[in-house]
DNA sequence: AAAGATTGATCATTCAATCTTT
DNA sequence: AAAGATTGAATGATCAATCTTT
């Protein structure tokens, strides 16, 4: 996926590299920037999350959101409230699920790891033109629509025989 | 860092959080593209790497490549050995090394994989421009220098006082 | 049956510490 | 001392299987 010593780069592959590349690297350079604070780059997500939401999540949800199995969700909570960060609250309306909440403390921690966060954002952007980014941001939004059309398609291909395009905002 | 419930979206960290969300599709879409063939994507970078590679390469050059930690090649090439696709080989020339190469399965095996994975990423990339897909490209590597060079700078900050610039390749 | 959550197995990754060789 | 590689502890991710509730 990250071929460094491709002779004949088709561009697509190009791209698709230097994606996971820059992910790689930010997410890295993320990790050693939360340390300090006590977070990891993944539960930094959770509770940027958790703040940025109005109402409160289920973690099927924030599973969707995160864009990870639900499975992961269980230990990424269990050692945020094991921190005091969040919180599982029963859910009235359905006794299998839980409403995930930000504490007190968990809104604090939030707060400061957030303007260190955008600080290292626009540190790494510094040399980017406004128009780039943009542009950018675009391109990433449509490459994501193709991943999710593709995998879609090879799904009907390899089950049944594609009941319904079943189209949705197109 | 994937901030789908962002508020006033500065485009900066919009642009971050669709390449973390954009690489982390895509990782988790070439698992399951790998799965069949008993990959994992980052075995895949491994014979990948291997592949496109003139010279035998050994871990700590491994390491830099993948951008990953070298204590994290160790387990990876245990795994890659115990299938039989990659052999460590004595360096002649330093004992602490291993030369790191590709066995005929592990080329056959890059042969089987190969393709299926530039499918996947021609489809993704089906309906995005060649222009697009050049100058994102090209963003993306800036972005890449810029989170370099800011770190590098938060290092000169915290530690003592910026011994040299040291400029390469500039 | 389907959906929310958890568990256990496997893989991957980081960091700090250690061993061997240079 | 510095560099290549490994180990052990911790976190995080996937998948398959399971439990409980809807």
């Amino acid at each position: 996926l990250i071929s460094r010593f491709m002779k004949t780069p088709e561009s697509g592959l190009s791209l698709i590299s230097e994606v996971l590349a820059t992910a790689g690297l930010f997410w890295r350079e993320s990790e050693r920037l939360f340390r300090p604070l006590g977070l990891t780059a993944a539960q930094y997500n959770v509770l940027a999350t958790l703040a940025a939401s109005s109402e409160a999540l289920n973690q099927r949800t924030l599973a969707d959101v995160l864009v990870v199995d639900r499975s992961a969700i269980t230990g990424l909570l269990d050692r945020l409230e094991r921190t005091g960060w969040v919180r599982r609250e029963a859910d009235p309306a359905d006794r299998r699920a839980y409403r995930v909440v930000l504490t007190a403390a968990g809104r604090r921690k939030w707060d400061e790891a957030r303007p260190v966060y955008h600080a290292a954002v626009r540190g790494a952007l510094e040399e980017v033109t406004e128009r780039r980014v943009q542009e950018a941001t675009a391109t990433l939004r449509r490459v994501q629509a193709g991943v999710a059309a593709w995998t879609e398609g090879q799904r009907n291909r390899g089950n049944a025989k594609a009941i319904e395009p079943k189209s949705k905002e197109p």
